[in-house]
RNA sequence: GCGGGUGUGGUGAAAUUGGUAGACACGCUAGACUUAGGAUCUAGUGCUUCGCGGCUUGGGGGUUCGAGUCCCUCCACCCGCACCA
């Protein structure tokens, strides 16, 4: 009988199904494991081979850990509010609930066919009423909650407004606004629209207004990545910065609590540093300055209050509001001419830029302690967005001040002695100032402290905690979201009841957007009428809590049960891209230290282990049309286009070409002049390639055959420049470059095909052995062959193509034991650190060695089974059921290591003269160095390496190696 | 510019603690079986050399009896970024 995977695994598949053997129970004496894969949205492109690699090796993961004794939760759902499917809406009028519907259906199927273990009766989507109910009661606790920065915690506003009531907000500084300050009677004689309004300023989910990429002629909001130089990246319309009301979450009130916990979990360092990075905590001190001849008086922060002395000049961002009433007419002109160039640059070119830029404003600031009058400039290098849009310049202590200084020529003044060298900025700590004034002879830690003081005494800077995070907007000018809780009256926002949730997303005509920039809710009479917030919640919004809910995903009275929450706690294993390293990870982390502050649940941190997957890349083959040559009419050949550099995407070979000449005799073809010729990309010839970059003449045509729209685009005009190789066969060689699978670049495979090729247990195996798990790899097709084969192998330890099952009774012998127990070792080891590639490589030794040992017995090959499960499932099904087992192999329990097969009493040493290994040794684990030595020296080879000398030292390392040293 | 990461055969990679570099596969070469092979099996395959041997983990240097692994330095590529004051 032979591998019929088709069969195999549909028979596996609906056993599963039938007995339900993927159930998960809230309730059980097992310990509990939870492994969560993160959260797909549907796309309409369906899932390509990138995609499942994480949840394949979720997949293992949670079937091992099942075999070993867990009650494992290893759920999957959707998260369908996105915006292609309310962009795909607006191009073709169908409604995201009916695409979202269709995609989910495709994924699904793609899913389950490569064999998951997930609970479908956990399946949760966002968009599902039932569950956006519970993401709206979620907001409703976060509006209905401030920040209390003694406690730490989230606390229900009622407990603020009675602490205002009693005594005003003098114990409470209001995080929006620190200077605001009122009293308890202020509070009471305050209108309710002054009271809400300040309580707004409070709220953990509040109302605000912020600026947004506004497009006038597509009247809509774009994201950042949809804004390519100031114009829209559909249609290249200008977009400008407007300001629009918008919800926010006020995530920075955690800040503190966000960067404690990431010492509490378990992520890489490099995912904990982008979130340090993030979050961007830095402690200083905010300083004024005073402008000359002005009232103007312009705050910076500092991080080094220490070279407070050292300031030689002031820097602006060019966007700064006092730039154009502080300069002076002198320079005004200057000064514009330099603000225009900076508007023309995008954040990125000023971020990458590396010469120096700037322009004199006229004007100087007053030095708060010396009195020193110090010019100030603007510069692209300080952004308008962080601090306060200025700083105060210390260039011999800063290495992007010093060049600036030089490049202007401005003085330089040294604070720090002898360790500036005058050459280059001295950004270390450890000098003791000089120049200074009072903190002369200090080191800088101690002077910041004291100048700090000083500012204090004299009302003219504090220190201060520098966050770079930003308040997380929380709302979208679109349809597709969960409409918030919230309906308008007199500009107070009053939150909608529990009793009242959901609140349904209404039927829209068209999702097209409302008027000045309003959301497409906004076009529905009804909806406005009643005073609802026409924004909707961002993306986000449903995948921050999403995990909760798994736990008791049909709960109508809870987002879910205390006692499930309780029971299945953190989320042990989370797997998952980087790309979600700032976003998601720190909102939901958020919302779960405020869900636990109030009291819903018993943890602060939502992920206690975080796994990172890589790319799955694609190779991409491109020709470089200089190797071409273009046919003419006349049928000379002319090499095409070598003065041409730029690389053509494939998209820009016009369709018509257009008739041109070269040196005079007309061509049947030439491109546009406009357009110029580089790298062309051969889309799916990848099968074609042989060696690595070598397309041969027969691959080529038989590739321009199988697409004859290529076959007219490329060959109709162009000719390669065919090269011979050493067996006189013309080729051509390919440049080959890795890329991110994308459909745009025609490099997709897609999984259903491979699986109806080679099986889902190929499939997954094969993903497995590209590499490890968190590096990113390119996939290969070929490679996928070995896998299979392996399969195949292993198949035929239990069947014979010819006598069908040939599983005997006999007892295993020692060569067998060992090579069964030796891989059980190194599998669980390998699972257990999610070192899948390895894991796989040793299946295939395990059966090649059982191969070479005409090993076809129960005792060796049964275990063998259990061990495969978690990797390859279905045929770990089928074997087992011929084992004359009934229940499910998924019930089965991980075989069990014994050390006593696999323990040696000898081994082969490498034997090593000067360090280079001249020959082995075989010596008994237990033989004395000196019994070692003897036979050693004894041995002919050594004899003859050591050329008579005596060695000065023999190195011994009992189990590892012999080294000896002449 | 800053932060993080990666460099090992023709290719994907392995080497878990400083101890035989290249396991396991792909590809390639030769052969066996076969009506056939895109099935299966056998042998070989880092580079170099007729061979003995020599060289080899991006380059250079160091520590060590011994370095892919530790240290210094340089280079290349990839990812992220808000020049973070």
């Amino acid at each position: 009988m032979e591998y019929n995977f088709k069969e195999i695994e549909q028979n596996a598949k609906k056993k599963w199904n039938d007995e339900g053997v993927y159930k998960v129970s809230n309730t059980s004496d097992k310990p509990k494991f939870y492994i969560l894969d993160m959260f797909p949205y549907p796309s309409g492109a369906g899932l390509h081979v990138g995609h499942p690699l994480g949840y394949i090796a979720s997949d293992i993961y949670a079937r091992y850990k099942r075999m070993k004794g867990f009650n494992v939760l290893h759920p999957m759902g959707f998260d369908e509010f996105g915006l292609p499917a309310e962009q795909y809406a607006i191009e073709t009028g169908q409604h995201p609930v009916d695409t979202t519907k269709k995609n989910i259906a495709r994924y699904r199927e793609q899913l389950d066919n490569i064999g998951f273990c997930y609970d479908w009766d956990r399946q949760v989507r966002t968009s599902d009423k039932k569950y956006y109910r519970w993401t709206q009661w979620i907001f409703l606790q976060l509006f209905n909650s401030y920040f209390d920065k003694k406690l730490q915690k989230a606390v229900p506003i009622p407990e603020l407004v009675s602490v205002f009531e009693n005594e005003g907000n003098a114990k409470h500084i209001c995080p929006a606004d620190e200077k605001l300050r009122f009293t308890a009677t202020e509070w009471n004689a305050f209108t309710e629209k002054e009271q809400q309004d300040i309580l707004m300023n409070y709220r953990l989910a509040f109302c605000g207004f912020g600026e947004v990429n506004w497009c006038e002629a597509l009247g809509t909001v774009l994201a950042n990545d949809e804004v390519v130089n100031g114009l829209s990246e559909r249609g290249g319309h200008p977009v400008v910065k407007k300001k629009l009301r918008q919800w926010y979450l006020r995530i920075t009130e955690y800040a503190d609590r966000l960067l404690d916990g990431l010492n509490t979990v378990d992520f890489s360092e490099a995912m904990k540093e982008m979130q340090r990075n993030w979050i961007g905590k830095s402690v200083g001190a905010q300083i004024s300055f005073q402008i000359k001849n002005t009232t103007a008086n312009i705050p910076v922060f500092t991080t080094r209050p220490d070279t407070i002395f050292g300031v030689d000049f002031m820097v602006l961002a060019p966007e700064h509001d006092l730039v154009s009433s502080i300069s002076t007419e002198e320079q005004k002109q200057a000064v514009e001419e330099y603000i225009t160039y900076v508007k023309s640059r995008s954040e990125r070119e000023r971020m990458a830029e590396k010469k120096i830029s700037g322009c004199f404003t006229g004007a100087y600031a007053i030095h708060p302690f010396s009195g020193k009058e110090i010019p100030v400039w603007i510069s692209e290098y300080v952004l308008a967005g962080y601090g306060t849009g200025a700083i105060m310049a210390v260039p011999c202590g800063d290495e992007r001040d010093h060049k600036f200084a030089q490049h202007f020529q401005i003085p330089i003044t040294n604070i720090i002695g002898e360790k500036y060298n005058g050459e280059e900025a001295y950004a270390e700590k450890d000098f003791t100032l000089v120049n200074s004034d009072f903190i002369n002879g200090l080191s800088p830690k101690d002077a910041a402290v004291k100048v700090i003081e000083r500012m204090l005494a004299d009302k003219i800077g504090e220190a201060k905690v520098n966050f770079r995070m930003r308040d997380a907007a929380f709302s979208r000018q679109r349809y597709w979201g969960e409409p918030f809780p919230i309906k308008w009256k007199d500009g107070i926002a009053y939150p909608l009841s529990e009793m009242e949730l959901p609140l349904e997303l209404p039927h829209v005509e068209s999702y097209g957007p409302g008027p000045d920039g309003e959301g497409p809710l906004a076009n529905i009479a009804s909806w406005k009428e009643e005073g609802y917030e026409t924004n909707t919640m961002p993306g986000y919004a449903g995948s921050s809590w999403y995990f909760l809910r798994f736990m008791d995903p049909h709960n109508e009275h809870e987002f879910a049960d205390r006692a499930a929450t309780d029971y299945w706690n953190q989320v042990d294993i989370y797997i998952g891209g980087t790309e979600h390293a700032v976003g998601h990870l720190l909102y939901s982390r958020m919302w779960t230290k405020a869900l636990y502050d109030l009291g819903f649940i018993g943890f602060d941190e939502p992920f206690k282990k975080l796994v990172n997957q890589g790319m799955i890349t694609a190779f991409s083959y491109f020709v470089d049309l200089k190797n071409y040559f273009a046919k003419s009419k006349s049928n000379n050949s002319f090499n095409v286009g070598y003065s041409y550099h730029r690389i053509l995407s494939l998209n820009e070979i016009p369709e018509e070409f257009v008739i041109g000449n070269n040196n005079g005799e007309e061509l049947e073809w030439s491109f546009r002049p406009e357009i110029q010729l580089g790298l062309y990309r051969l889309k799916d010839v990848g099968d074609f390639i042989e060696s690595g970059d070598i397309l041969y003449k027969e691959s080529y045509h038989k590739w321009l055959d199988e697409y004859p729209e290529r076959k007219i685009e490329l060959s109709k005009f162009l000719e390669p420049q065919w090269l011979k190789s050493e067996s006189n066969r013309e080729y051509i060689k390919v440049k080959v470059e890795t890329e991110k699978m994308s459909k745009s670049k025609f490099n997709v495979k897609n999984p259903d095909d491979i699986i109806a090729q080679y099986g889902a247990d190929t499939f997954r195996m094969y993903e497995m052995f590209l590499g490890p798990l968190d590096v990113s790899k390119p996939w290969d097709t070929k490679g996928i062959e070995g896998v299979h084969r392996f399969l195949r192998k292993f198949w035929r330890l239990y069947n014979d193509d010819a006598k069908g099952w040939i599983v005997t009774e006999e007892a295993a012998t020692e060569a067998e034991l060992k090579a069964l127990h030796k891989s059980i070792k190194k599998i669980e080891q390998d699972t257990e650190r999610f070192s899948f590639n390895t894991a796989v490589s040793q299946f295939m030794i395990a059966v090649n060695e059982l191969t070479d040992l005409n090993c076809h017995k129960r005792e060796i090959l049964k275990p063998l089974v259990q061990l495969i499960t978690p990797y390859a499932p279905h045929i770990a099904e089928e074997l087992w059921q011929q084992m004359g087992e009934t229940d499910s192999i998924i019930l089965a329990d991980f075989p069990k290591y014994e050390e006593r097969y696999v323990t040696e009493n000898s081994k082969v040493y490498p034997v090593a003269i000067n360090g280079k290994t001249r020959t082995e040794l075989e010596f008994a684990l237990d033989a004395s160095q000196a019994d070692i030595e003897k036979v050693v020296m004894e041995n002919e080879i050594v004899q003859k390496w050591l050329e008579g000398k005596t060695p000065k030292k023999i190195i011994f390392v009992k189990g590892k190696m012999i080294n000896m040293v002449i």
